[in-house]
DNA sequence: AAGATTAATTTGACTATCAAACTAATTTTT
DNA sequence: AAAAATTAGTTTGATAGTCAAATTAATCTT
C-alpha cells in the first residue's frame, strides 16, 4: 500500500462523509434546528452583516432561488434578518440576528478545534507542508473545472 | 494571517464546495447522467461485485430505503445490476454492469489525478507529513462524533 | 415615457434523505 | 410441523435542497 493510495483512501472517506460529519458536529445542542446547509449560509452571510442575496448566492455557488428558500427557513428559525435596502428597493439585505451571530461563533469554535486537532503535535515545517498540499488541492479543483463561483 | 487561519480558510472552501466540485469533475461527458451521489454508490458497490443492499447501505451511511431508491435509478440508467440471491431469497445482490465498471474506472482516474496534483513536487518526507495530517483529521472527526457507520 | 435591465421571489420538477409501515423469506421456538 | 420472531429489502409519506424558467417590482437607458 503506497502513500498515494493511502492519501486517496483518506480523502475518499472525507469526501463521502464530510457533510454528515459537519452536521453532527455543528448542529447539536442549542443549534439542533440547523442543518449543515443552514450553517453554510450563516457562514456566508458572516458577521459583517447586510449582504444582498445575489452576492451571498454567488459565494455559496447556488441560484438566488435556492438561497431565497434557505433564507426563508433561517428567518423563520430566527437566525437571519431580512431587510429591504433603502437605496435600491429591489435589493434585499440579509444579516445575522443575535442568535445567528452566536451560532456563527459556535461554528467558528468547531473549526478552530478541528484545526487545533490537526496541527497539534505538528512541527512548523509540517504545518507548512500541509498547507501547501491544501492549496494545491484547491488549485487542482479550480483548474480542472470551468470558472464559476466568484469566491471559490 | 497565521497558518491556522489559512488552513481554516482552505478547508472551509473545500467543505463548502466539495460536492459541486466532484460532480462537475466526474459526471461529465459520457457520464453526464450520473450525480455525485450515484458515483458514491458505484464506488461503494465496487469492482468486486455482488454485495447485498444492507452492507452497501452501511458503507455509505444511509438507510436501505435510501439505497433502494438510488439503486432503482442506477439500474434504470444501466450502471448497476440487481440479482436476487439463490441461497437466501430475501437478499438482493447488486453489482456493476460493464458501463458501471467503466464509470468506476473513470472515477478512479479522477482521484488519481487529484492525488497526483497534490503530491507532485512534494518530497517523500513532505508526503509523509501530509498523510499524517489527514489521518489526524480523520481521527478528529471520528472522535468528535458518536460511533456510527461501520466503514468509516 | 417606453423599453431594457436587474434583484429577488415563486413555481414546478427532481433528487436525496429518513422513519415507519409493509412484504416476503428464513430461523427459532414451542 | 406450526407459530412466532427475526431479517432483508421495498414502499410510503414527509422534508430539504436544488435548478431553470416564469413572474414581480424597481431602476436605469434611450
Amino acid at each position: 500500500m503506497n502513500i498515494n493510495h493511502m492519501l486517496n483512501e483518506v480523502l475518499v472517506k472525507l469526501f463521502r462523509n464530510i457533510n454528515i460529519i459537519e452536521e453532527r458536529a455543528i448542529c447539536s445542542g442549542e443549534y439542533k434546528d440547523l442543518t449543515a446547509n443552514d450553517m453554510h449560509v450563516i457562514e456566508a452571510v458572516d458577521m459583517e452583516g447586510a449582504r444582498n442575496m445575489t452576492s451571498v448566492a454567488k459565494t455559496l455557488g447556488v441560484t438566488t432561488g435556492t438561497l431565497t428558500i434557505a433564507v426563508n427557513s433561517l428567518v423563520k428559525k430566527g437566525y437571519v434578518e431580512r431587510v429591504r435596502s433603502e437605496e435600491d428597493r429591489r435589493v434585499v439585505l440579509i444579516s445575522l440576528s443575535e442568535k445567528g451571530r452566536k451560532a456563527y461563533l459556535h461554528h467558528q469554535r468547531f473549526h478552530e478545534q478541528m484545526i487545533e486537532a490537526i496541527v497539534e503535535e505538528m512541527s512548523a515545517e509540517e504545518q507548512v507542508v500541509l498547507e501547501k498540499a491544501l492549496v494545491k488541492l484547491d488549485r487542482f479543483f479550480r483548474k480542472s473545472n470551468t470558472p464559476l463561483q466568484a469566491d471559490f
